[in-house]
DNA sequence: CTGAAAGCGCTAACAC
DNA sequence: GTGTTAGCGCTTTCAG
């Protein structure tokens, strides 16, 4: 069981000090080509790996990291990712890292770039954002480039991303996840709907990548005459998305109904269970209580799981390891599309318990 | 940003040396209860958190972790669970955790034994290990308890387990949700099977939790008439194996087939490519290559992923924060019932990257 | 009982 | 260019 190899090793092994081996580990110059290469063989030899804990105490530095998402007061999903950014600050504050969690209305564009330039004025080391607006999103990514600040994007991405990487699954994917699970076992053909279902205003950039992924797996699957239909609906006027909903219910070989909003989800079901579900296969998003009741009850039939609190989680943890350790994100950080069912649901609850 | 309050600040605050605040802190006793008081008022009040990173750090202790599983080279799952344990090797090596890895015969109790018997004279600080061998097993444990060396179960638990806990999915619900697979959408009732297949001998006290719940899930079922069997097959003898299973096959209204053993489920997939699907549901194990390619080709309609990679690597880091940071495992880690199919499986093999 | 001091592995400021 | 040294926050030994 031998010992790792230390700093103070190699420098006795090549006859120099620890600040000279310091020095050209860090590429900091200063120190003669002989030196240089003496030493370098030696840790090439050696295989010499740095202790990094040790590394992150001495140093010194302190971090600041803002995060900047949805307010948690306006949606459980949200909630969950701000529980994930809690947990990452206990697991980061032994290097130093500190958080400031910034919150903007998930339907205010305006909140968000107020948000975005306050946080800016503060002059983080670090930011983890969910760019919900894409061309707000891009503005403030473009401001923090300027000002040389790297940043960590989550829940979606955006395609000119230019930050340290995202962390979150691919949409395009969810949406052909989402698909198959509404069309696995249909021996008929039949008409497939997808639903956007948001508050106020669309913000759906995001969205619409799902519903590419959603139509593209109908558009290949072999010799099949299905109908495939989108909708957008707004939570704000109740009444009408109540009929819209339930005109489409009505359509005669309606078979299943993909809602790409974790939200919506309980909209749907209500009118659903009212209405009866008559077979039509319904497909939605994230482990939200509600949610969670209308699959006990079997009115929802899967849920694909986004773990919005571990993508949060992992968002930061990807930018402190870079500030703290200098680990360059692999990018992008894929999460997998999480199918829940009535029978897995349990223990996926028990799971997120850690 | 105010900075956590160190041991110094306490010591300051308390007009005592670091030394005695350290001794408190640990119970290390030789402290007059006055200042004991003083010193725990003040721990109190300030919410000290000790810097764990430090204290590794500083403390100089070395630990030999034990991890005892089956030979990776018969089975690519336990290939599987050994890399996770190098990673976790990595990660922990920082903390000067040493990690041996002892192998046995997965179709060899003796080989356990032995492998376990040596182990024991090594004195490990810790063991990780998959009690494949119930009796076995308990043996083993009840020697490490005399030792005093703690030990951590992952991929199966016993039920008597007295270790520090079990890592790893609830067995009997995944039987549960096998049968859910199986049985999702079927409109007609049938039969459905489970089928254990292994290589010489069964070692089966685990695969029959999962037999439990394949059960249960059929017998909760309201009103359904389905018929339910369970067949243990040996893959030593393919010829009597493929004649079972073609029997099997041929019975009228099977609708589903569930291998509980990784292994199995090729076996059963080219047997049924060959005989052919006839709608057949076939639902296994984990991301083996050749299951892989049965799920893509759509031989196999669902796996679910026990991923002992992230089991191994969990194992590991549980016993390692025990060890390292006295951080007592909550019991029993448990892990999600992942459901793959053909359109999730790439976000998966994508998301073991990291 | 208590304090002082050395040291874990590494960084960084400061001499020479 | 290079070596020395003082920490980072904590543990542990050794005087007293």
């Amino acid at each position: 069981m031998k010992r790792r190899v230390r700093i103070k090793d190699i420098a006795r092994m090549a006859n120099v000090s620890v600040g000279t081996v310091d020095r050209v580990i860090h590429r900091r110059g200063e120190v003669s080509e002989e030196s240089f290469r003496k030493i370098m063989a030696i840790l090439e030899k050696t295989g010499y790996e740095p202790n990094l804990i040790a590394r992150s105490l001495s140093s010194g530095k302190t971090f600041n990291i803002v995060v900047l998402i949805p307010n948690p007061a306006q949606d459980e999903y949200w909630k969950m990712a701000e529980e994930g950014v809690h947990l990452a600050e206990e697991e980061w504050a032994h290097h130093r890292v500190h958080i400031k969690i910034s919150h903007f209305n998930l339907y205010n564009k305006g909140s968000f770039k107020r948000a975005a330039q306050s946080l800016l004025k503060s002059n983080p080391d670090g930011v983890l954002t969910a760019p919900i607006f894409h061309q707000e999103a891009l503005d403030f990514f473009a401001a923090c480039q300027k000002k040389k600040i790297p940043f960590v994007l989550f829940n979606n991405n955006v395609s000119e991303n230019v930050g340290l990487g995202y962390v979150g699954q691919d949409l395009y994917q969810s949406g052909q996840v989402g698909a198959e699970l509404l069309q696995i076992d249909q021996k008929e053909p039949g008409t497939y709907a997808i639903l956007h279902i948001y508050d106020d205003i669309s913000n759906s950039t995001h969205l619409k990548e799902k519903e590419r992924g959603f139509k593209d797996y109908f558009l290949h699957l072999n010799g099949s005459k299905n109908k495939v239909t989108s909708l957008d609906l707004n939570m704000g006027h109740r009444q009408t998305l109540e009929k819209d909903l339930i005109k489409l219910l009505r359509e005669k070989g309606l078979k299943g109904l993909l809602v790409t909003t974790s939200k919506g989800a309980s909209v749907v079901s209500s009118v659903l269970e009212k209405h009866g579900k008559n077979g039509i296969r319904l497909v939605a998003y994230d482990l939200l209580q509600e949610n969670l009741h209308y699959l006990k009850k079997g009115i929802i039939d899967f849920l694909i799981n986004q773990n919005s609190r571990r993508q949060a989680f992992t968002g930061v943890a990807q930018l402190a390891n870079y500030l703290v350790f200098k680990r360059e994100p692999r990018v992008p950080y894929l999460f997998p599309l999480e199918i829940i069912t009535r029978q897995n649901l349990s223990s996926y609850l028990k799971s997120m318990q850690h």
